[in-house]
DNA sequence: AATCTCACG
DNA sequence: ACGTACGTGAGATTA
């Protein structure tokens, strides 16, 4: 017996657009459908497990009359650009896999499905039809299974309507949902139905009286209100026609022997080309498949299969080594241990383990200068080296960090995705390594960025590597009283709570928070979520003066979010030397930042002064001090560089207060007249204008109206006119490469400036506007961090770099040296690079990060 | 796994 | 009719 799974092809196309979140190449083709179909897919291929596969499409002639009339006829408009550029791929990629496609043009895909459902069940054979239209539960019978693909809860799910589901659900057989549905009709099918019967109306009668046929035979007699009966006399020609229309024809001319349906093999490199070119790199691993063309075909040289193992090898391997100058090699770390090194030069392969006698001579050789070596995530690996007081040596190319400048948007920088994505087909990664470094090489050099790998990215990992190994002291003791402090002062508090509202609830939830304000007590809702009232500070702030138990939920948020996750949080990640060690990772951001994560020391308390009193359990180890150097307002003097903005040039030149300068321009006022309020909303302004500014959420933020706000926007930009064209040039500039970039050359991927979706496209407009400025800034602060952590060791000082969050670096010294570090920090931070304005570092020490931040 | 909220620059 | 300031990571709830 055959199982054919026949699937509706539109209907599941536009489930997974509608379901699976916008997603794109880098050059801007969609592929959130194609990504979504292809799991549904899946899914669906196993709960049929399916013998024969058809996938039905629905094809108009391509009259641009005929499509209007289509359109006009599914009472629906047209598919949007965005998935409608998907719709060939897909066809292509799924022809590619051995499906077999079905497009009759001029029939409707519903018909198609059940011609082929009912030949199949007459034939004996199983036939499963997937769509997300509940029309075709009519088609449901012996032999005939729906998987219903429906939404609930916004999650997707497929539903297994058979016979006995249709009667459950409707209290009907699937046959007279043809009659349900002549009486109720259907507005998106234009199926007019009875007038003025509804879906209540419909499903009663039907489930009373069994058809419509037997309704019209005995209207007269029916028991029903005489109201009814004249709705049902006067739309009984409507209600047959209706019928007409809604009944699937299943006898339309399409090819119905299963052998038409019989899953072919995968044509290996047709898939493996669309899926690369649409780059769909997880999907190339599901499938077993290594890339046959990539955008940019590279010639592999062949390499030997099987490693060379054993001992001689070894040996002559690092004498190969030392005298070719240069290796690759991959190393396994796992904590801090390194568990075993692959090396490969001159075509010759290896890989041991530290057992191997020879294993401390090929490590010694990752200190070695003399050898030049490519290797691939080279921080876990400086990491170890670091922490047996190996200093890592000729270390030229990380494929990883190349990767990551290459596409800053993956979240995925695994070899093997790697050597999937640029199209290196290799059984052993080892074997594929040396042509993906060649090929990442090139391409970072034919970008420009080769200076900002090695002479910024690659000797940054190092430095990373050292400050995670540092970590930082914190107050164990100190973090665990405050701890029971604030979880004293919550459980008051909750109890207030709960006596306010009138009955016990979960607060942390925003559910239950938001139905116990805006419906038991009836306060006025402010914006909604996705799935409900909105209970964010934002809201809750405008509450305060509603009711009292408002401020009390504030102060709950606060200090709930400071216990949980920042003393609790921080608790479990203190070593026995009662020091933390974040990671800092390297290839995270769009942007060209670094993230800190386990824990992250970025968003570490301070705005809030008791928040900022977390900073005192954050210090030097006992009897050394913290010193702590900032940027001052490092990413408008980017800005004012980069637009080259005269006044902006000269405020910061000769030292004045940027925002109190913004205030005087923009208002028109000496600076000595300019008030606490003009200079707020200058800096309002001013942020806005690094983030891509609009004038609604400006006028949020100043709590001032929408015109008002455009208004300062538009001064500003009428004052400031540099930066309106250097903003306008970010734009056009980024439209026309299809990217944005940093002083540096570091690039970020826009393809959301090609959307045609306009919110989409705006979005794109913000971010060509302010990755510019935030990666340049981190550009600068990451030269920054090589020339302290280098002039430390050059001047042979026992301070350590442990920290950077963004425009800050953090030093943990002995207090002797002190002076010495702050003087070091200014110079080489405002020393990183040389632009049209002078950058300005505060610095300050402390015993505790909160006595050193200033 | 997704959503909401909130901490930072 | 709607709704974004940009960039992150973590904890709790809910599904």
């Amino acid at each position: 017996m055959n199982r054919l799974l026949v699937i509706d092809g539109n209907s599941i196309i536009n489930r997974a657009f509608y379901g699976v979140k916008a997603l794109t190449t880098k050059d801007g083709q969609y592929t959130n459908a194609i990504v979504g179909f292809l799991n549904i897919l899946a899914r669906l291929r196993t709960m049929a497990e399916a013998t024969h596969i058809a996938v039905a499409f629905d094809v108009h002639a391509p009259t641009f009359r005929h499509e209007m009339y289509a359109e006009y006829k599914a009472g629906r408009k047209g598919m949007p650009e965005e998935l409608h550029q998907q719709l060939q791929p897909l066809k292509d990629i799924l022809a590619a896999m051995g499906l077999t496609l079905v497009e009759l043009p001029g029939y409707e895909a519903d018909d198609i499905l059940g011609t082929l459902a009912t030949a199949a069940a007459g034939k004996g054979d199983m036939c499963f039809i997937a769509t997300g239209d509940r029309d075709s539960l009519q088609l449901v019978g012996e032999g005939v299974t729906v998987l219903l693909a429906t939404t609930k809860m916004g999650h997707p799910e497929t539903v297994v309507m058979d016979t006995a589901a249709i009667q459950e659900k409707y209290g009907l057989t699937p046959a007279q949902l043809i009659d349900l549905k002549a009486l109720q009709g259907d507005t998106s099918d234009n199926i007019p139905g009875v007038s003025g019967v509804g879906e209540k109306t419909a499903l009663d009668l039907m489930q009373r009286f069994g058809s419509l046929d037997y309704i019209y035979e005995n209207l007269d007699t029916l028991d029903i209100r005489d109201s009814l009966r004249k709705k049902l006399a006067d739309g009984k020609e409507s209600a047959y026609m209706s019928r007409k229309l809604g009944t699937i024809c299943r006898t339309v001319p399409v090819d119905t022997a299963p052998e038409s349906y019989t899953i072919a093999p995968m044509q290996e490199a047709t898939l493996a080309g669309l899926l690369t070119r649409l780059e769909l790199f997880k999907w190339m691993e599901k499938l077993g498949l290594t890339a046959q063309s990539a955008p940019q075909p590279v010639e592999v040289a062949p390499l030997p299969k099987g490693l060379v193992e054993g001992n001689e090898a070894l040996a002559e391997l690092v004498a190969l080594a030392l005298s070719a100058g240069h290796m690759d090699v991959l190393a396994t770390v796992e904590g801090d241990e390194l568990l075993s090194l692959a090396v490969t030069v001159e075509g010759r392969f290896a890989r041991f383990d530290p057992l191997a006698p020879d294993f401390e001579a090929m490590v010694a050789l990752l200190a070695d200068s003399r050898v030049q070596k490519r290797t691939h995530n080279s921080k876990p690996l400086f990491s170890h080296l670091l922490g047996r007081d190996m200093t890592p040596a000729g270390f030229a190319l990380d494929t990883q960090l190349a990767a990551y400048l290459l596409n800053p948007l993956s979240s995925d920088y695994s070899l093997p995705r790697l050597l999937t994505e640029y199209g290196i087909p290799a059984e052993e990664p080892l074997h594929g390594f040396p042509a993906l470094a060649d090929t990442l090489a090139r391409q970072v050099e034919e970008q420009g960025m080769t200076a900002l790998l090695t002479e910024v990215e690659q000797p940054l990992a190092l430095v990373l590597a050292s400050m995670e190994n540092e970590g930082m002291a914190v107050d164990r003791e100190g973090i665990a009283t405050f701890g029971r402090e604030l979880t004293a002062r919550i459980l008051t508090l909750q109890a207030e709570i709960w006596r306010q509202v009138g009955y016990e609830f979960n607060l942390n939830s925003p559910k239950q928070l938001g139905k116990a304000l805006f419906e038991d007590m009836g306060l006025p809702a402010g914006k909604k979520t996705k799935s409900g009232y909105s209970t964010n500070a934002e809201v809750l702030e405008k509450l305060r003066a509603a009711h009292p138990v408002v401020d009390n939920l504030l102060e709950y948020r606060t200090l709930t979010k400071l216990n949980g996750t920042y003393c609790e949080g921080m608790l479990g990640l203190i070593t026995p030397a009662g020091r933390i060690h974040s990671v800092f990772n390297q290839t995270e951001t769009r942007t060209g930042r670094i993230s800190s994560s386990e824990p992250n020391l970025q968003n570490i308390p301070v705005r809030s002064e008791l928040g900022r009193q977390m900073r005192r359990f954050f210090t030097a180890r006992p009897g050394w001090v913290l010193c702590d150097a900032d940027y001052s307002q490092i990413e408008l003097r980017v800005l004012a560089h980069m637009a080259q903005e005269p006044t902006m040039l000269h405020a910061f030149n000769t030292g004045e207060d940027i925002h109190r300068s913004t205030a005087a321009q923009v208002f028109g006022v000496q600076p000595e007249e300019v008030t606490p309020e003009m200079r707020s909303a200058a800096k309002a302004v001013n942020f806005g204008i690094i983030y891509g500014i609009g004038a609604h959420s400006l006028s949020e933020d100043l709590s001032i109206s929408y015109g008002e706000a455009k208004a300062y926007i538009d001064r500003y930009l009428h004052h400031f006119g540099a930066v309106s064209a250097f903003m306008e040039r970010l734009i056009a500039d980024a439209t026309d490469k299809g990217y944005g970039e940093t002083l540096l050359h570091r690039r970020r991927p826009l393809p959301e400036l090609k959307a045609g979706n306009a919110m989409t496209r705006h979005f794109g407009e913000r971010v060509a506007r302010n990755m510019p400025i935030q990666g340049t800034a981190a550009d600068i602060i990451k030269i920054a961090m090589v020339r302290v952590y280098r002039r430390l060791q050059a001047e042979g000082l026992q301070a350590r770099l442990i920290l950077q969050v963004h425009d800050e670096l953090l030093v943990e010294a002995p207090p002797a040296e002190a002076l010495a570090v702050e003087r070091l920090l200014v110079e080489e931070m405002e020393a990183a690079v040389a632009l049209s304005v002078r950058l300005e570092v505060d610095v300050h020490t402390g015993e505790t990060w909160y006595d050193a931040k200033g």
